[in-house]
DNA sequence: CTGAAAGCGCTTACAG
DNA sequence: CTGAAAGCGCTTACAG
């Protein structure tokens, strides 16, 4: 590989003048420009970004962590990111922790031993005592979907609203014995979530319906199967659902079905994010839509702007609109 | 942050011995190591890789070129690929293409600039020139899911073998009029799946259904709907579907639904991959498993080798074999 | 076993 | 407008 010197010497100039041509910051007369350019062709020169960046004390590099690239919800959220990233000059490192807290932790090491320019948190709980921590060490940094209260920069939506929407929509469609289908509550939007949910219910005079035995798992499809199929035994007046992930709604529906019920006629369910996949299921999944791909490129925007600014600007938060789409499913 | 640099002052030895100690490559005596590690310790050292890896010439980071991370197929070869990654003290950047070939060269050109020791590409087509260009460069790199004839390191599956048995089964279902849904011959992947699926329904003495229209159009949910309608008016005998990947059987058993027939009694679809969900679908898909996480895994191991055994070395490929998972829709 | 020095490929004050 | 020099933080021959 040809290096910044070849160049300047094949130029018959300064290696710091082919400097200042390549980044364009200082005037350099038109005929060195020229003759520094056709240096840079001829030789397929090619910066090395590791020394500038060693210079620079800057990378051009961000990172994203994830629980699990698997889960749609992530995928989703990576492909704004990564997008975005791109498209402002940065690439993107994927760190897939698994839920696993001490992954997350070397990650962020090896991350700043890369001198990573900022990171992108999809995995932030109340236990998540180390992003709080880099924070106030000024380490750029935005969480995205979960977010910790007023100090860390963070992009989410406005999931309280959306469940109490979401909620009162399926006693709009007459429901009247509505379970809600949660995740760890030491996830603030799932959280945030269940208060919806409860607010909506108890407005409308009636009881809550969720077996706290569920607050530690995960949203995943068999979760979701398990629990409805438990709630329906419990509670088998049940008439309505409202899950805080696609994916238990999916695997409550198929409970309902193996149950020989029908959905949406003896039990209505509502799911949350709106996947690629579930308008494809039979019936098409109604969803409060959550918009995240627009939610990855907004949090990379953010970062980036705490990475130009540092981190004297007060926190910010963007918070998104959810949508119902109504469906099949309601 | 600290450096190198106060470490070895606060350990009162030379720099050198720091990075002997760090590395650990050469002895060195006890009581200096522990005085070196001490002064890590106390000062929360830790070593630029930036420098390191500009002086060594190896970042410890290498990239996965995808078409599009959102199709679920891309997601668990990203999985495995990442785990795997990480186990091997490398990290990932990915990199997403959206199919665009420009953009795929430019992710190269800035991967490059960042001295990553290889990429994965999950997106080679029979179009792919600059990916020959850049393995006769010598550059370490491995082709995923598709390959391109003998002359790049690949790791991808026995679609041939796959589409034959995953044909074959159908007709021992019961099958007698079998239509193809296809994707982009370009890629190796597709095409040996059509050599596959016309060389069985040949063996049946019987014919082709695959209209080639279909040629280029991508595997999306959509096109297997649309395909599988215009199947069904062209050819009103169709008893069974292979499909070239799980998408396009959703799709095309949705369009079966709509069109008032039932999967599997009027007819019968078999899948091409095993996404994570497609087993959560009425009827819950039969496919031709492809170990997606697996082969991952693998081709980052093989990339590594590469990286480390240069381009000496005779190419290598692993194909990996399918699986038929029996379940509802055949 | 350890130190002093050179160098990886850049950028950026400092001169002129 | 351009050049010469210092330095980013490491590793690794070269001496001793």
């Amino acid at each position: 590989m040809a290096t910044i010197r070849d160049v300047a010497e094949k130029a018959g100039v300064n290696i710091s003048t082919v400097s200042r041509v390549l980044n364009g910051k200082m005037h350099v007369e038109d005929q060195t420009r020229e003759r520094v350019m056709q240096a840079v062709e001829e030789l397929g020169y090619r910066p090395n970004l590791l020394a500038k960046a060693l210079k620079e004390r800057k990378s051009s590099t961000i990172a994203l962590i994830v629980p699990n690239i698997r889960n749609q919800v992530f995928t989703a959220l990576a492909s704004g990111v990564e997008d975005m990233a791109i498209k402002c000059g940065y690439n993107l490192f994927l760190c897939d922790t698994g839920n696993d807290i001490s992954i997350e932790r070397s990650y962020i090491e090896s991350l700043r031993e890369r001198f990573v320019d900022g990171i992108i948190f999809a995995t932030a709980t109340s236990e998540s005592e180390h992003l709080l921590k880099l924070n106030d060490d000024g380490f750029p940094m935005v969480l995205l979907l979960r977010h910790m209260g007023a100090n860390i920069d963070a992009v989410y939506c406005d999931n309280y609203k959306a469940s109490v929407d979401g909620t009162d929509y399926l006693f709009q469609k007459g429901c009247s014995r509505i379970a809600f289908l949660g995740g760890d509550r030491k996830i603030s939007a799932y959280n945030e979530r269940f208060n919806g949910y409860r607010d909506s219910v108890e407005s409308h005079g009636l009881k809550v319906i969720d077996k706290l035995t569920y607050t530690g798992h995960e949203t995943t499809f068999d979760a979701g199967y398990k629990a409805m199929t438990e709630y329906m035994k419990a509670y088998p007046d049940i008439d309505g659902l409202i899950a805080t992930s696609d994916n238990e709604a999916i695997g409550a529906i198929n409970a309902v079905k193996a149950a020989g019920k029908k959905v949406p006629d003896d039990i209505k369910v509502l799911g949350f994010a709106d996947l690629d996949i579930v308008k494809y299921f039979d019936p098409p999944l109604s969803v409060m839509r959550q918009p995240l791909y627009e939610m990855g490129s907004a949090a990379v925007e953010m970062l980036i702007e705490r990475i130009n600014n540092g981190p004297v600007k007060p926190v910010r938060t963007k918070v998104f609109k959810t949508e119902l789409i109504p469906r099949g499913s309601v």
